[in-house]
DNA sequence: CATATCACG
DNA sequence: GACGTACGTGATATGA
């Protein structure tokens, strides 16, 4: 094993050097960040360098801590003549922390100390354990420290100073540095030193003396009497300066040289702080990096998966070795196991880790064996020693976690004690990122699409439907084999989506929207939404009469009974026996069409049977799906509903809610909206909603450029009166109406058939409406054209903020499937473009209402469009100016549109007060 | 497990 | 000239 060796790197030199030599900066958010990314670009071809000619095996940044500091005590004008740090440069100091850590190198400052007394110190230690040592610097100060073993890099000249480097400039060897300084002083440290004596002066009169106390013991031998005067009046001066100018080199290591081990730069956390601040020639270094890397002439072999090697953890030695081995190299891969998919209710059952291919562990936590009442715990570590044991590694900043839908893992570790926090990569949304629109994004089908290899199936260790066992009854071997296996499957998977994920582009949507909003929404979902219980019963017994009221007339006027719930039953009734006019269409399995236009046609000529089964209908959705179903919702531990937003579901960017969908609870009839009211708030609290006004139209108009409606909006005007003008000549409650249809068309992009059905027109009038809205609108036909165009080339379509859809359907011989594929590809854009705006505010919600102070008002639901919060009554006011500025300035400063995006906000008891 | 229907944006 | 008919979701009941 060749010899240790650390590099101190002195941190301040390089801010100072890098805020003044370079030019101003400011990051997206609007920080100053010029220094920053100097001081970053500084740091990463140092760290390149010295892997390329010294092979450091150990590395950290000393910066000073800021404070006064103990030669303050001692003499109360040291530095007293440096000028402040210049305002834009002040609050970049803790970002060039981050910089640091984002290397994973270590940042060590101490308050009272200047960081050469942390250098020197670091230094000695070193030494005394048989390192060698190089301090990076251009300090002078620093010369003292120069010894067999220790050398100095000076990163301005690219220079090495060993011990004949310091007696060229000082003509002293390094011992004796210390004196010379005293004596020559030091203007910009504000050291007096003694008047009149320069550095060839002092380094004289050392040479002679040996050191500044024997220098003034022997001033009778000093010839030059001027000069002996000169050193007698300054006697004092000459002595404190003796002491500031010494280092102070017996401090306490605050990390232990262990720690200082030298890794290879993490790319997810420098990438994400690259990102961060918009260092784009950074990030594209980082690319190139990770690109050779990947191309490497040593790729990793595959490691074959092998179950047999996984370790199950059961004592706590082995848990502490894998959490110190997971800090040691500043990435873990992590899974829970558990008794249930949701994860509001789940209880913890297992963690699994994964360090590298093949590495991986299970730990159990909460496995039983036998059945039922007589099961008993097996041997394992409890909860509280797992949780203190992990607590660390999770809350480690300089350890990267990853996980398959990070989301879930958060919430059960957080509702059992265990805080994740950043950085943190989810390979589910990295393949949301890269492959939206081209498949799933689960794990075996990842893994099977990636890795080339099958997980075990979840029910080939639980077993299926009525025999199906829950997770904490899988005997621990097998459960070691399956939980270490996803553990070390995800890691695997960072591994191949991170690469792609920088060669492909569509690391901003990653790292700046989708990954972001992972611990916003495990938030949204821990608080969950109040639902008033006996409301929503009183209203399933309302709906009970009402269905059975109906069934009763139903089937009187049918002439029997049948399943009304039964399309295929009520299609024979109406087409068949009761010989009902034209039974209309019949879909591909033959059956009549039973849909509600088809009993709306019915009913608009007469049919009693039609209105009825309609009505029958409305009554038994609104009551099975809404009513029965959110009262079953309802969690006993917290009185209120979780449902589960996912965040990888959709092929446009949108959120889906599931379990139970609180995405579409009722609005557009009366009789649903009732259903919103049971959405309330807990006492002293108000719902709030917001929600953007017409953001698709407001894309729509300013994506495709389009001078028409940009202006209409720019000036707050009504666009469906403005298409009525456009297209009718004239605006009317009639026209406006068919015209706000024609500009939905747009957004779903258009087809003639279309329109004439939903406008209940024919065919060749709904072709010149159309044709006339064209040419009116010039620049959305152009849109269309470009964007499908764009499609059949590339495959795929982007959003204003780089987010695809792939649409793998779009230059298919069928007819149809590419014609469904054209009406996609016009329509991801803006509904994706949404989503990314909705998700932009979302991201940074939390921490506007924090800063606003805010910490009555939570986020509970997102409803593509809308979100609703849930405030304290004493924030609803300010509340609802944080949220709406957000909201409104979403888009910034990414994507300026030319149009304003409007935000409406109500207030009340309920969601239904709300709107 | 697929189909039809209908709730939402 | 034929194709099939507005984009994106999730829950429920029915029936094979």
């Amino acid at each position: 094993m060749t010899k240790q060796h650390l590099y101190l790197v002195d941190g301040s030199g390089y801010i100072f050097r890098a805020y003044f030599s370079l030019p101003k900066l400011t990051d997206p958010q609007g920080t100053p960040v010029g220094a920053v990314h100097g001081f970053t670009a500084m740091l990463w071809k140092l760290i390149e360098e010295l892997n390329a000619a010294e092979a450091p095996t150990h590395l950290a940044v000393i910066l000073d801590a800021g404070a006064k500091t103990f030669r303050n005590d001692i003499y109360p004008a040291y530095k007293a003549n440096r000028p402040p740090a210049p305002e834009d440069l002040v609050p970049q100091f803790p970002l060039i922390r981050d910089a640091v850590r984002a290397f994973s190198v270590p940042c060590i400052d101490q308050p009272g100390v200047e960081a050469d007394d942390i250098i020197a110190s670091y230094a000695l230690a070193a030494l005394a354990e048989g390192f060698n040592v190089t301090v990076v610097s251009s300090d002078k100060d620093l010369m003292q420290l120069v010894q067999p073993g220790l050398d100095i890099f000076d990163p301005m000249k690219n220079i090495r100073i060993g011990r004949d480097g310091v007696i060229e400039k000082f003509a002293v060897p390094p011992e004796q540095v210390g004196e010379v300084l005293a004596l020559m002083g030091d203007t910009s440290d504000n050291i007096p030193g003694v008047r009149g004596i320069g550095p060839k002066g002092a380094a004289e009169l050392i040479l002679e003396f040996g050191t500044v106390d024997n220098l003034l013991a022997n001033l009778d031998a000093v010839k030059r009497p001027k000069l002996r005067d000169t050193l007698a009046e300054h006697a004092e001066n000459a002595r404190m300066s003796r002491i500031l100018v010494s280092l102070k080199d017996d401090l306490p290591l605050a990390v232990p040289l262990a720690d200082l081990t030298l890794k290879d730069p993490p790319h997810g956390p420098l990438g994400a702080f690259l990102t961060k601040h918009g260092f784009r020639s950074l990030m594209a270094k980082l690319g190139r990096e990770m690109e050779a890397d990947a191309a490497g002439p040593e790729p990793a072999p595959d490691v074959a998966f092998t179950h047999k090697d996984y370790e199950t953890v059961t004592t706590s030695e082995r848990l502490a070795w894998w959490v110190a081995e997971a800090r040691t190299r500043g990435l873990v891969a992590v899974d829970t196991e558990t008794d249930s998919l949701d994860a509001t209710r789940a209880a913890l059952v297992g963690v699994s880790l994964a360090l590298e291919p093949g590495l991986a562990c299970y730990i159990p936590v909460a496995h039983k064996k036998g059945e039922g009442l007589l099961a008993e715990a097996v041997e394992q570590l409890d909860i509280p020693t797992v949780i203190a044991a992990l607590n660390p590694l999770f809350a480690d900043a300089a350890v990267l976690k990853v996980g398959q839908n990070l989301k879930y893992d958060l919430i059960v570790l957080r509702r059992h004690g265990v805080a994740v926090l950043a950085p943190y990569d989810d390979t589910m949304l990295l393949s949301y990122a890269l492959d939206a629109g081209r498949g799933g994004h689960g794990m075996d089908e990842l893994s099977a699409k990636h890795l080339g290899h099958t997980p075990i199936p979840f029910k080939a260790v639980t077993g299926t439907a009525k025999a199906a066992i829950t997770f904490d009854f899988v005997p621990l071997d097998r459960a070691t084999e399956y939980a270490a296996e996803d553990a070390d499957v995800t890691l695997r998977l960072l591994g191949v989506l991170r690469d792609r994920l920088w060669r492909e582009g569509g690391t901003r949507i990653y790292e700046t929207v989708d990954r972001p909003l992972v611990a916003v929404i495990a938030d949204m979902e821990i608080a969950g939404i109040k639902v008033d219980r006996a409301a929503l019963a009183r209203l399933s017994a309302a709906y009970e009469v009402e269905i059975a009221a109906l069934e009763t007339q139903i089937f009187e006027l049918a002439g029997g009974p049948f399943s009304i719930g039964s399309p295929k039953q009520l299609g024979e009734i109406l087409f068949e026996k009761m010989g009902l006019k034209t039974g209309k269409k019949s879909s591909k399995t033959g059956a009549w069409t039973t849909d509600v236009t088809e009993l709306e046609r019915l009913a608009g000529d007469g049919v009693e049977i039609a209105a009825k089964v309609l009505d029958w209908r409305q009554n038994s959705k609104l009551k099975s799906t809404y009513t029965d179903a959110l009262q079953a919702q309802i969690n006993l531990a917290t009185g209120r509903v979780h449902t589960s937003f996912a965040l990888a579901a959709t092929s446009t960017g949108r959120l889906s809610s599931n379990d139970p969908n609180l995405q579409n609870i009722p609005i557009r009839t009366e009789m649903g909206r009732k259903i919103r009211y049971a959405f309330v708030a807990e006492p002293g609290h108000t719902i709030l909603a917001a929600d953007y006004n017409q953001i698709e139209l407001r894309l729509v108009a300013a994506i495709a450029d389009e001078p028409a409606l940009k202006a209409v909006y720019a000036a707050g005007g009504d666009v469906h009166a403005l298409t009525a003008q456009e297209v009718f000549g004239e605006v009317t409650r009639d026209t406006r109406a068919r015209a706000k249809t024609i500009n939905f068309s747009i957004i779903y992009g258009i087809s003639a058939f279309g329109l004439a059905q939903r406008l209940g027109i024919d065919r060749g009038e709904a072709a010149r409406y159309i044709e006339l809205y064209f040419s009116r609108f010039p620049g959305i036909r152009r849109y269309m054209a470009e964007t499908i165009q764009g499609a059949k080339d590339c495959g795929y379509v982007s959003t204003l903020f780089g987010r695809k859809t792939h649409l793998s359907m779009i230059n298919s011989k069928n007819a149809g499937e590419r014609q469904f594929a054209e009406r996609a590809a016009v329509n991801a854009p803006i509904q994706g473009t949404s989503a990314d705006i909705i998700k932009r505010a979302m991201a940074r919600m939390p921490a506007a209402l924090a800063d606003a102070g805010l910490t009555g008002t939570r986020m509970l639901l997102q409803v593509h469009d809308e979100l609703v919060f849930e405030v304290a009554d004493a924030e609803v006011e300010a509340a609802s100016k944080v949220i709406k500025t957000v909201m409104e300035a979403a888009n910034l400063p990414a994507a300026p549109l030319a149009v304003p995006l409007a935000v409406e906000i109500g207030t009340g008891a309920s969601w239904g007060d709300a709107h």
